[in-house]
DNA sequence: ACCTGAACACCGTTCAAGT
DNA sequence: ACCTGAACACCGTTCAAGT
């Protein structure tokens, strides 16, 4: 939200452009023309808003260097490859949610800092559903990281909020574990279902996405309205109601032994 | 299990051998051999193994060639492209499962049925830790199918057991989206955490894998033995008897009214 | 200090040609 | 009927060289 915002000047020419112009008439074009060298958020920040408008498959060295109007080799100066520049991206996102006091805040019951932060994570990922694969698939940092919530700042956040409305360290541990999975599933198939991933352009074929022949499936076919239907808000507050409860009755469990 | 034991024959030559040999003396060798013609099968498991082995990364069609004896343009006579490989890779495993009539066999109770599947989807996530990662993201063939169940075969078996245990078709729907999710985040965090997905091979630094400074994260440090115990199967067969409660508390209420 | 040119190894994909 | 050779456009990445 409040980064993403930082193209470098339109400069027509390296837009489009044919990458290999055989004319070296314009060598006098790529000369410094007053610009701020590049630093590594700027690149990453570029590198996401393409994947946000293209998907992940368009963001290639040589585009993101092009759209920031410089060579792919001059990225290597910020990025030590291609995957780098994935988990930059993912990190930037990520920490951009951190950033929101609102979120954040540890006030309140737990129960409340759990909601915030569920549908925080949700916000993100309907914001920036081609991002959102990448948060869930890349292989975080460390192997008990798991995403969404992968950056250490989350997770020191999520168990130190929980430590202090009386978990024990197994309690919160677990509920680390259930709280993630639980986004995990719910969000990705909910921004998958949104259409994203795939495909250079999504392009519809004339007749619609390969029509499916259901006369095999009685059940699909009778309940395909149904199955079309959307009722993602309402289903990710009830599992998250359901979550919290079970989370509670353990708590509270745990609480009389 | 059933499946994936197909590599043709041995054939020393076409493994790590040079691709590009300049030679031609070796043209007698390509010549049939009596080597049986693909088929579009046996594409899809040499493709599967080869995730299986090295991850999605190596799978290109000029190595998928290689292994099946061939050169990687013949492959276009039986997939349409990469992507047609890997959704048929996905097919090929999902299928699996569905062949398996311990598994599918719709008798007993719906919450056995349940108990079954999740099992069994577990079972080929954990067999094929590089490939479910691919049927947890590749766009299914309508956008209302969910992976992992995602075949329209484990959608119509799902709901003709629910509604044939007295579910409406809202709550039956309901309960399809509700189960996918949980499988889904469960699955991929638990397979994820096993090691899988980046790199072209896993090779270790020396040092452990990128030393993470924890002095700044005190709730992580403190609890950074819990954190990276393993709970996976406790942790997903709570996690499924919670839903299947919630599911039931769902199916009493609407029969009561 | 920052960026580029040129090169290398490797991709997916097409198509005319071989057997 | 099934496969290959040759070619094209496009990758990531390295490194010596330019300014």
């Amino acid at each position: 939200m409040v980064v993403m915002n930082a193209t470098r000047q339109p400069d027509p020419n390296d837009r489009d452009a044919p990458q290999r112009l055989g004319t070296s008439s314009s060598a006098a074009l790529s000369a410094p023309l007053g610009r701020q060298p590049l630093d590594r958020r700027t690149v990453m920040i570029g590198g996401a808003q393409l994947v946000d408008e293209e998907g992940p498959r368009s963001l290639t060295m040589r585009r993101l260097g092009a759209r920031l109007g410089v060579q792919a080799m001059a990225l290597y100066h910020y990025v030590s490859g291609r995957d780098d520049l994935l988990d930059g991206i993912v990190e930037l996102v990520v920490d951009d949610l951190y950033g929101d006091p609102e979120v954040r805040m540890e006030s309140g019951s737990w129960q409340d800092y759990l909601q915030r932060l569920a549908h925080g994570v949700r916000r993100i990922a309907l914001d920036h559903p081609q991002i959102f694969p990448l948060i869930a698939t890349r292989p975080p940092a460390a192997p008990w990281l798991r995403p969404p919530l992968r950056s250490l700042r989350w997770a020191e956040s999520f168990l130190s909020m929980l430590k202090k409305n009386g978990f024990s360290d197994a309690l919160a541990v677990e509920s680390y574990r259930a709280f993630t999975s639980f986004l995990l599933g719910h969000l990705l198939l909910e921004v998958s279902s949104l259409g994203a991933d795939i495909g250079p352009v999504e392009q519809e074929d004339p007749e619609g996405p390969t029509r499916i022949d259901l006369n095999d499936y009685p059940m699909l076919n009778s309940m395909r309205g149904l199955l079309s239907e959307d009722f993602s808000e309402d289903e990710f507050g009830a599992a998250l109601e359901a979550l919290l409860d079970r989370l509670d009755a353990e708590f509270h469990r745990a609480r009389r032994s």
